[in-house]
DNA sequence: GGGAAGCGTATTGCATACAATCCCGGTCGA
DNA sequence: TCGACCGGGATTGTATGCAATACGCTTCCC
């Protein structure tokens, strides 16, 4: 329920709400990745002063949607490519453990939940909203939730977040990010008390997230990449890349 | 090397340095848990203003080593059992995936960094230094760092200072947290390209860990169960607990 | 004697002020 | 024409001030 706002909110609760209003922006796709995100500005439009701001922005720093940068400012975060990488790198881990913690564990109810949020997750899918970026997000924290684990509920949080962030630098625009059939396939294993198949399908789930994403898009950004085949046809050889050593 | 103290340190840096200095002291038990931690003091102790003070430990608030209580302050936090629980579990999950990414792409100086370290493990344990609590965990994150996961090192090195702070509060006072032969079985598995092994023996490793911790003081700190027995003897039955539900 | 109410102090929550830094425009000289 | 230099304006970094809240003590009443 929103609040009347000439109630005075509880000490901690605006910096809050400013953080979770940039947050949502920010995954929402409304602040798109890079945009410059000013102290002033954004203290204004929230009727706060440049401090909670900085608490706020500074939180979203740690959560990697931010990226702050010693007088110079926020800017909403442009993750490299390696940062995508280890993203879902960690993010498989961490929805592993989750896919063993919650086999066969799920109360009737719970079952019930996720499946109307999958309804939710299809319904804004057809109307092609950008909502169902953030909804794709929120079943996975749903399941998080249902662990009954706080930590991991937080990082899987963090991380889908980050995700959504790198999907929307690297995704096609607009692509559905999860196929249909996948996030319930996935909550039917879970049922049925079989957690290695559940680990499976989440793997695939989101290497196939991945894939689709980061991978389509990996040589569009690398300019080097992308001039290769120019320079080949010109005869002229790469210089070779510094920093990456060869696999030994 | 440390730096001059009246040359001023760059923008930002302040906070960090804050941060970083209250971390280790509640890492390394200086600080205890439950340990009040007025803005005032610190600030006058470091020469910052509370400013500077307050971002450091909201920082530490989200890494789940100090409390903040709205309008009451900042205490170095007091972990739940089910905190720590959760906090071993995700610890697990973590560093399974670690030594998934670990084993047989270990460089033959990245292996003789960590013999130098556990051999310094086993000597601060011999001499039961303080320092020995923080280089236990610091072998995890050293390893953390050796997979090029910048996202997976951060949370491997949250989840390690957070246990380390519920060592602090559950374990047995000054008890090796970690046998000696352990940190050297998990390299030596990592060594010979055996992922299977490492993750058995890293899981066998948190869980004696946790083990010897946790579940040593459960009923030490539990005042229903501790009261138990003298209730039983009594003739008087327990409340039924609230909150908790029983499983289906 | 026990408990509740009232007050003073200590501490936090937040806004604001000032200083430092950086970016961007123009200007000057080669 | 191009590059280096150099204010001016904008923006951040940090300290400090003021109001609000909570805690502990005293006092008072039952």
């Amino acid at each position: 329920m929103p609040r009347h706002a000439d109630a005075p909110l509880p000490a901690g609760a605006r910096a809050q709400a400013v953080y979770r209003a940039l947050r949502r922006a920010i995954i929402e796709q409304a602040l798109r990745a890079g945009t410059k995100l000013p102290e002033d500005a954004i203290g204004e439009r929230f009727g706060v002063s440049r401090t909670l701001v900085r608490e706020a922005l500074t939180r979203l720093a740690i959560e990697g949607l931010v990226e702050i940068v010693p007088n110079r400012g926020a800017t909403v975060a442009l993750p490299t490519l390696e940062e995508a990488r280890d993203a879902f790198e960690v993010r498989r881990g961490l929805e592993r453990l989750m896919m063993e913690l919650l086999a066969g564990r799920l109360s009737p109810e719970q079952c019930a939940n996720l499946r109307d949020h999958i309804a939710l997750e299809d319904e804004a899918r057809a109307r092609g909203g950008p909502e169902s970026i953030r909804l794709a997000g929120e079943f996975h924290l749903l399941l998080a939730q249902m662990t009954g684990n706080a930590l991991l509920e937080r990082y899987i949080g963090e991380v889908s977040s980050r995700c959504a962030l790198i999907l929307s630098v690297y995704g096609r625009p607009h692509s559905p990010e999860c196929a249909i059939s996948e996030h319930g396939q996935i909550l039917a294993a879970l049922e049925n008390d079989d957690a290695a198949r559940a680990a499976t399908l989440m793997d695939a789930h989101l290497q196939a997230v991945a894939e689709r994403a980061v991978l389509a898009s990996a040589q569009a950004t690398d300019i080097r990449t992308l001039l290769a085949p120019f320079a080949a046809s010109e005869g002229l050889a790469p210089a070779p890349a510094p920093g990456r050593k060869p696999h030994p």
